[in-house]
Order: C-alpha cells, then structure tokens, then sequence
DNA sequence: CTACTTTACGGTATGCGTAAGCATT
DNA sequence: AATGCTTACGCATACCGTAAAGTAG
C-alpha cells in the first residue's frame, strides 16, 4: 500500500515544480524527496518523472498521478474530520432556540438531564430549524409554531406575551394596551440576540430606530440611565424583573403573544424522553 | 495526517475482532497493533477503543472510524490501479478485430507505426465495437460496416469474400457457387475464433454441426485428414493457400462478401494518421 | 489453563539531514 | 555563480519482534 506520506510529497511537487521549493513548504530536505519519488516509482512500478541531470518533471502518467494522490489525500482528511466530528457529536447536544426567554429556561435542565454533555446552543429565527432537525445539525429545537410533520416530535412547553417597558413620562405608558405600530419611528433599545422577535420587530416597526446592544449587562444599564422604552415579556414580570419609574405596557398585537415547542426528530424521540417528561405546558410562563 | 498502515490495521481489527487474529492476517506481532492503535487514537485526539483489562472493543465512533478507514484505503487502492492502468494506456493500443483476415494483415503494420507499444488485440462480433471505442477501450477497430457516427474517423481497408472448401467427391463441388443454406445440415469443421463470421453462420446454417477448433494447427491437420467442409476465402486463395484435393467454391450470399472497415474516434484521428496514410481500398482482399 | 491485551526491552531498518558532486542555465 | 537534482554517509527514531506480566473466562 502507498503511504500517505509519499503521496503528500507527490502532491506538493506537483504543485511547487521542483523538489527544493516542495521540500522547504514540507519543512523538509530535498533529497528526502528525491529518495520519495524515486519509492513512489518503485511501488508502483510505474516512471512518474522526466529527470534530466538537472531537473525533475512530471511525465504524463505522473501528471495524472499527482491528481489521483489528491484524491487519496482527502479521502485521508475527511477520515480525520468525519471521525472527530462523529465523536463530538456524541458528546455535544445542539440546540436551536427561537428566543432566549426558552434558552434561559432550558438549559439548565438540559444539563441536568443530560450530564456530561457540551450543549451548543444556537439562537435565531426557526425558520430553518427544521431542516437543520433534519440533517442532524439540531438534535433539538424550540419553535414558535407547531411543526406539521409527522417526523417530528413535538411537546408545547409554554407561552411569552411580549410587554413594552416605557418610563411613567411616557404618553403611551397611560394606555392599558399598545400596537406595534404605536411604536413605530420611536428609538428603542433592543439587545441583539433575541432570534425570531427581530423578525416581529423588523416587519412590523420598520421606522422605528433600535439601538443594538450585543452586551446584556450595558443594554440593562443604559435601560437603566435613560428614557428609551425597552422589550420585556410576561416571563419577566412574574420573575418580579421589572425595572422602577417604568411601567409595562402590553403590546396587543398577536404576533406578540407566542407558544412555544420542544421539538426533536421522531426518531430520537425515547433518547429525550425524559427532557420531554420535564417540561410541561406551562414550562414557560 | 493518519498513514495508511494505521487504517489498514484498524481494518483489520474491524474486521477480525481481536488484535492477535487481525496481527495473524496482517503477518505481523500482536503488540504492534496495540501500539498503532494507541497511536491512531492519539493522533485523532479521540477514543476508538472500549479497553478492559483482557478485551479490546471498537467504541461507537471506533466503529465508524473502521468504516470511514475503509473508503480512505479503497481510495488508495484505486490510485495504485489507476496509475499502473494510465501507463499501461500509454504503451499499448487496444483494438477490436471482427474477423481474422484483418488481424493477420494490420497487426505487422501497427506494429511497424507503433513501434515499441504493445498491441492488444480483440476478437469478436464488432456489435459492441462503437462503444468501446468511445469509452477508450479500443483505440482502433475493425469493422465489417460502416459507422454512421461523425465522431468516428473510417477508412475502407478492402474485402473478403467467404469459399467453402469441399473434398473433390462431394456433391457441391460441381457448383459454381453456393448458397449458405445448402451447407445447412452438414458437418462443418471450423475455427472458433472468427469474430462476426460466427454469427453468420450460427444464423444462416442453425442445423449445421459444427466441430469448433481452439487450435488453428490442429484445425488445419483434421482439415488436411478428413473430408469435412472447411470455409475460406479470398484471401487464401490469392495467397495461394488452397489444400490439393479440395475444391473452393464461392458462397453467394450477400452476408459472405463483406468489406472491413478501419476505424479511431475522430479525436484521435491524427494519432493514428500514419496507420491510416499506409492502409489502402485494397489493403485486404 | 487458555486466550488476549499491555508493558518493557532491545535491535534494526527506515527515513532524515548534512555534505559533496554534478549538470544546466 | 546560482539553481536544482542526485549520491553518499552517518545518525536518530520509529517501528518491530520477543519476552514477560497481568487479567478475565
């Protein structure tokens, strides 16, 4: 059998021309690449090179060689790749979440249920977490909307009912009810990471300013040190995590009132049973 | 990068399920694959093994990692196979003869042009001959028809016409000519490997016994000994090799006068510009 | 007691680098 | 002179086989 090592070698000279210029990108000697070539021929049986006293190159069939040896040298790399891939994904759980109030709630018990586990957690909108369900990438997902196919398993844990949080200054702070078009063309503080709610707030308030915050601990403190109206949510407030001089307005709009499902393939239904015996309808609130 | 050694050995190990058996096949000691082994893990940065203190099992990933090894060594295989088989192709030319006329004639021409290459030679019914040459596996072809595709380059390289060689006493030898299905019924000695004359006669004369000959010495020795029908042709019989005491007589069907073909895809026309420049109409006849 | 793995040890062969030689531009 | 391939030589080490120890059935 050819060893990999020559075919490396092979490759590099292909690509650099001459052997000094391969040998010094291998972090090797030159002869050491003449005594290979002249294995590889050996092995084969087979004349790879046109030498002339002074100059080695590729005859035909070395060309080819030289493209084959490619081949084999990723079938080699995908080895390497697809087996520490293999194993990490037996030790890793990935997780696609919709929002962070369910990752908030969630991976806590996670790691309870599944100790030892590295758990990856993704946030954004779900419109693509079923497929990625699908090609493995996700073993798990929390959705907004019920997910129709019979190869998922799917169990409601929960509902969020989205509040604006205005400073008691404000003219709409006096309203028992808001829209999201009440809000539209106002500057609003937003952390960034917040998955599908942007969507929501990017279709339905378009004009409105938001100030991004990557950081949590400086979008509470600017919250805190200024007058900006900022998102908060029914599982906030019965957290008791309201914030003094604002009051927290409903938003009325339905997009601003979600359930949310823990989904995971059928197929893989029994290896999360007990995640799935652990949370219930009101998981959320 | 992993060496082929180490994932022939994994294989193995796969394959035979303990190290001292798998060290057996491979003709090599049984501490040399614990230690490989323990290298290969090493180098993945992964577990492959379930160690007990008597017992060497492949983990779930070792499992995987045994059947990603296997493409990694059918690809290295494959660039062995490939490489020897494109030198191969590059000194030898694969032709397809449909008769034995044509390769009695060209084979000491093509081997006058192509000095130094080996010359494989084919014989059959040239039915399949199109495709084979399009897929590479002939370079040259005899037809006994012309091809209509314009991706082939043909020349006419003459005729044949087919003789029956009768004992003087026999009945048709009177005839000035015959036809094939007079010879239906009879006890017919005959070379086996004719190309497509085969099918003619198996189609034209199905009643006829045939006493096929492998060997062309010990056809021409029962020929010379026995009073059996014998085909020949035009060839032959310019050449003057005719067998006293036997009369030849022509066979008049359509299907016993055929003209040969010498045909290269078009591509490769000026390949084999100089084989095609000797080559005359009348180069067999 | 047998079958298997692992560890330890010592030898060897394989591969490597340096140095020198040689040819070509 | 500079560049590049090859050969020669000595060395390091990587791999291998034998032997021995340990363990489970």
């Amino acid at each position: 059998m050819i060893e990999i090592r020559l075919l490396e070698q092979l490759a590099a000279f292909a690509e650099y021309g001459t052997l000094s210029e391969a040998a010094e990108k291998l972090h090797t000697s030159q002869p050491t690449l003449t005594r290979s070539m002249k294995q590889l021929e050996d092995e084969l049986g087979v004349p790879l090179f046109i030498r002339r006293k002074n100059h080695l190159t590729l005859s035909e069939t070395g060309i080819r060689a030289a493209e084959y040896a490619k081949h084999v040298l990723v079938a080699d790399r995908d080895f390497e790749a697809k087996v520490r891939a293999y194993d990490r994904s037996l030790h890793t759980i990935s997780i696609g979440f919709c929002a962070p109030v369910p990752q908030t709630i969630l991976t806590p018990m996670i790691n309870n249920v599944f100790d030892g586990m590295t758990i990856s957690a993704d946030m954004s909108d779900d419109s693509l977490f079923e497929d990625k369900l699908r090609q493995g990438i996700y073993q798990l997902a929390v959705l907004h909307y019920k997910p129709e196919s019979p190869e998922f398993f799917c169990k409601k844990i929960g509902n969020e009912q989205l509040y604006i949080s205005l400073p008691s200054g404000n003219p709409l702070a006096f309203y028992p009810e808001v829209h999201l078009c009440d809000l539209n063309g106002l500057s609003i503080l937003l952390l960034s990471r917040i998955g599908f709610w942007s969507n929501v707030h990017r279709e339905k308030t378009p004009d409105s300013k938001y100030l991004l915050q990557v950081d949590e601990s400086a979008f509470v403190e600017l919250a805190e040190n200024s007058e900006y109206p900022i998102f908060t949510s029914s599982y906030f407030i019965r957290a008791g995590q309201t914030m003094t001089g604002r009051i927290d307005v409903r938003i009325a709009d339905p997009e601003c009132s979600t359930d949310y499902y823990l989904v995971c393939l059928s197929s893989e239904q029994k290896k999360y049973k007990h995640l799935f015996e652990l949370v219930h309808e009101n998981t959320i609130s």
